[in-house]
RNA sequence: GGCGGAGUAGCUCAGUUGGUCAGAGCAGAGGAAUCAUAAUCCUUGUGUCGGGGGUUCAAAUCCCUCCUCCGCUACCA
């Protein structure tokens, strides 16, 4: 296993000005889920999320609440760690831009790009707004009868000089669109593409990437009364994961990253800025960005002020963890936007999780527990309906990886769930209560078909339910080693005779408080 | 305004290169069964495939046009 193939996959780090929320959580689960499938279907994988602890909002927002920066920041980073904990995220690395190795990655990262001759001083100067903390452009201002200038928003704007430095994005717009043409898949899904594509061909201008309005934040190397702005700073957490600069790092094979998973809010700075900064230190690209959707409250996006804000700590309490994941991943296609309610959630974990999967591993373990001495039946010949049952859980590590190379997680977990439902029919058409007094030895059949068909499904619904998953796993006595996908199908059938515990139910239902 | 995407059963959506493509899941209705977490199984949809026009032997699937919704249109992340 020493020529395993690497993947590393990232999360964006979030901005820790405010606690988690639902949308965090959403982006991380699924981050889990792919670097979990990777991981059993025999990748080397790095899996790495965190923090972007730098930057104005975060000094206001420590100086309002009288504490320092780097205080708040710690605070709050534990709680976005104690998320992805809770979420069962299997991140490898919880990087967060105070961290002491991003600065020299990221001073190094500036020097190869003013090596470059991409960086240089000037002036950034426009309509800025104290208020909203933002330039706006002339045009988007409107004037107040005492002549004055407001901004989209309402707030006043004032003109402002500020000695800044750029980045020369000009140069990089044809490189960039090469590289998008060659790469058709290098941003995902592809309607953001098709944005990315019109907004680069739309011509670029140079990039101002630092700031001496506010110290929070990296120096800017030789002249520390600037620092460097947003962009440089966060994105670059993606290569100091990887031990940059020092390529002796044992995870600085894991550079290039084989996909970012991002919000479709953030795609052009992963898709515009950070491949030019790559091109640019001559480091080597990311091979996907995926920009995914929203989740919404009942269609409403989730604010303060309508007062729909979600915990995911609250949800993963309500809800169970396993659920909330499966959950989050079944119900809205990977990429597109999607909506969450009360009703939505119970009906997935009752209809999917509880009935259709959990029933009938109970239905069908129970029975081996009290009719097959607590072991693996053994099963005798065959019948065609047995085959095809076979047959569709061996196929579906075929299905699943074809759905998780675009990263369509909904897809996978359907596939997998199409299985369960053809599994329940097979079970009811085959009648095994009946069976079990007119023809015992083709009950056995039945009942070892089955537990093969729940064990090609508890393997590949690790990467989703986590637990549970390993809970039918440990039911059906599978060791470690046989809960890789390869496991699935015929080399790896049920050994019969093999001793099964006590089964117990691995879903529960979702029962409503008041009727409890 | 410009560029792009989408409008298919009550809901969420599949529908590759035009010819069982009019579908799936959920919800609803009826029935069966009783191994099981009152779970499961079977049956059940006359939908103008957004409107109109056109190409074709044949279009949800191609072309034109109109309507509606959404995204992007740079330094707030």
């Amino acid at each position: 296993m020493a020529d395993k193939q690497k993947f590393y996959i990232t999360t964006a780090i979030s901005y820790p000005n405010g606690a988690p929320h639902i949308g965090h959580a959403y982006e991380i689960v699924a981050s889990d889920a792919i670097a979990r499938f990777k991981r059993i279907d025999g990748y080397d994988v790095f899996f790495m999320t965190g923090t972007d602890e730098h930057g104005l909002k975060i000094q206001q927002t420590a100086d309002r609440s009288g504490t320092s920066p780097k205080a708040f920041v710690d605070q709050m980073a534990e709680k976005f760690r104690a998320m992805a904990d809770r979420l069962d995220c299997s991140y490898d690395r919880f990087i967060r831009t105070t961290d002491a190795d991003h600065l020299p990655s990221t001073h190094e990262l500036w020097r190869r790009m003013q090596e470059r001759g991409d960086i240089y001083l000037s002036k950034y100067s426009g309509w800025y707004s104290v208020r909203d903390e933002a330039y706006y452009d002339e045009s988007e201002l409107t004037k107040q009868p005492d002549g004055s200038w407001r901004a989209p928003t309402g707030t006043p704007v004032e003109w402002i000089e500020e000695e800044s430095y750029f980045f020369r994005l000009s140069a990089y717009q044809d490189r960039l669109l090469d590289h998008y043409a060659a790469n058709p898949d290098f941003i995902s899904p592809g309607t953001r593409r098709n944005e990315i594509v019109s907004f680069v061909k739309s011509g670029l201008q140079d990039l101002s990437i630092s700031r001496t309005t506010f110290n929070w934040g990296l120096p800017v190397p030789g002249d520390p009364k600037h620092v460097m702005y947003v962009w440089i700073d966060a994105l670059n957490n993606y290569v100091t994961g990887c031990g940059f600069p020092d390529e002796s790092n044992p995870r600085w094979r894991y550079w290039p990253a084989e996909v970012h998973i991002i919000g479709k809010d953030i795609v052009r700075f992963h898709t515009v800025y950070w491949p030019a900064f790559l091109m640019s230190a001559g480091l080597p690209l990311p091979k996907q960005v995926f920009g995914h959707g929203f989740l919404f409250n009942r269609g409403e996006k989730m604010s303060k002020s309508v007062g729909n804000v979600i915990d995911p700590f609250d949800l993963a309490d309500t809800y169970g963890v396993d659920q909330l994941r499966y959950f989050f991943m079944r119900e809205v296609p990977f990429g597109q936007d999607g909506n969450y309610s009360h009703e939505a959630i119970v009906n997935r974990i009752n209809a999917d999780l509880a009935n259709d999967l959990g029933n009938l591993a109970q239905r069908s373990l129970s029975m081996v527990a009290k009719n097959c001495e607590a072991s693996v039946p053994s099963p005798g010949e065959f019948t065609q309906a047995d085959q095809d049952m076979l047959w569709l859980a061996d196929g579906l590590p075929a299905k699943a990886r074809a759905a998780l190379k675009d990263y369509a997680l909904h897809t996978a977990l359907a596939e997998i769930w199409s299985v369960v439902a053809e599994a329940n029919r097979y079970f009811a058409s085959q009648e095994p209560w009946t069976l079990r007094k007119t023809d015992p030895a083709r009950m056995a059949t039945v009942l070892y078909v089955t537990a093969e068909v729940l064990r090609a499904v508890g393997i590949l619904a690790q990467p989703f339910v986590p637990t549970a998953a390993s809970k039918l796993l440990d039911l059906l006595a599978i060791p470690p080693e046989g809960r890789l996908i390869s496991a699935v199908g015929p080399e790896n059938r049920l050994k019969a005779g093999a001793g099964l515990p006590q089964p117990a139910p691995i879903f529960p239902r979702y029962v409503e408080a008041e009727e409890q």
